[in-house]
DNA sequence: ACGCTATCGCGTACGGTGTACGCTGTCAAG
DNA sequence: CTTGACAGCGTACACCGTACGCGATAGCGT
């Protein structure tokens, strides 16, 4: 009896596949997709290491489960609206994400067993652009455009740290520091004359290229 | 005596960064990133593992090395061509590279010590767009454009194993077959109606979503 | 209230990983 | 011939994912 009633104060409550992957989640979210293991995952969770096994057959379906909750909370398109206002809206919803889940960037694409969150998301995608008039061939064009962007800056801009007091010059720097000065003057120029000026963030460049390509997709589609 | 004429006939020659890094490059290319352990480069090499140490200090350093000769085999633009030619051979140079060396995809982008080639390269394009009479702001737009395009659609298409053989449809089926049907009626309809047609490559939208880029800077470039 | 059974959490153990540290043998320069 | 630099190596440690099988427990039909 007093063993039962320790050991149920002790831990919150149950293990559940739901509760292992939102602490992996975070726990990536905190340190890092390296920093994230069985055993630490089991640590926070003041489990053992094989507990976890319980409600996730491998660290790939572990993986598999955090994608697939990362996709949930992406912003589905409306599948009735105006197909630009919705895929402007769904693109900025998927880089807010990224940028909580740093980690899931390039996982989120490469998935061989896609969760039902992510093939709800493509499904809503594909329906707003069928319903806004498009064909097949148009829907992959779009589709294929919009997500290679997407995705694709995301990932170029992990790359800078750009932690919050770190500014661009400081990494620009360190990174030009081992090389002889004047050896990349275009890159050079580039730091100085444009990324270090006060003011500027790299991340604004994501709408400026969004919505240059969903101008490209509306001359396309509905050629004036 | 004989003993050195064995020691220097058995093994190659010296062993070397270079020879390290087309070492782990090729071990990677075939069998993938995930395979690459320092122990089975030694392996391949004939070596100890821990003599790699005195050719690379870290793994991390190992990577680099390697991500920085896959940024060799990227041709470069040339300094006073036209841009819109120039950048539209690099970003398929950039993807056969790409092709060739799966593994690099995630990692050429997010580079923390960006080697030699890596910076020449940026520095090329940087080079270019201005000889072409791009303003700082433009080069800033239109370089991450075409970056986050490029690595993007490199990103999202090596999801697809699409070994020559397995076609599209046996693959969209076994994503599939865990769900109940016509949960997905968008998705599947795109898949049988467009995605699984004789002759539809997923590749060829490649260069669709770059010239629509190119369209776009073209356009805002010089506004006719 | 009882026992059965499915499930949960765990302990142990194995083969893999990156790499710190210090030894040995080779080779070029003095 | 001596000496120093340096390439390659052996050992060892901490960490990883996870196969396997055991005990405890919880929810059920009776």
């Amino acid at each position: 009896m007093a063993i039962r009633a320790i050991s149920s104060v002790d831990r919150p409550s149950r293990l559940s596949r739901e509760r292992v992957l939102r602490a992996a989640i975070a726990h990536a979210d905190a340190g890092g997709f390296a920093a994230l293991s069985m055993r630490k995952l089991a640590e926070v969770l003041g489990v053992a290491p094989m507990a976890l096994y319980r409600h996730v057959t491998d660290k790939e379906d572990l993986v598999d489960g955090m994608i697939d909750l990362v996709f949930g909370e992406i912003d589905l398109p409306s599948s009735g609206g105006d197909w630009r206002t919705d895929m402007r809206r769904r693109a900025i919803s998927v880089r807010e994400v990224l940028a909580r889940h740093r980690w899931a960037i390039g996982l989120m694409e490469s998935r061989i067993h896609p969760g039902p969150a992510n093939l709800r998301h493509h499904d809503a995608v594909i329906g707003n652009l069928r319903a806004a008039g498009f064909d097949m061939a148009m829907v992959a064009h779009a589709y294929s455009v919009l997500d290679g962007y997407i995705y694709g800056f995301a990932l170029t801009k992990m790359s800078l740290p750009s932690e919050r007091g770190v500014p661009v010059a400081e990494i620009a720097e360190t990174m030009l520091q081992p090389f002889p000065v004047n050896e990349y003057p275009n890159l050079e120029a580039f730091v100085t004359e444009h990324a270090m000026k006060p003011g500027y963030d790299y991340g604004d460049e994501f709408e400026y290229g969004l919505d240059l390509i969903l101008d490209g997709l509306a001359r396309v589609w509905r050629p004036a």
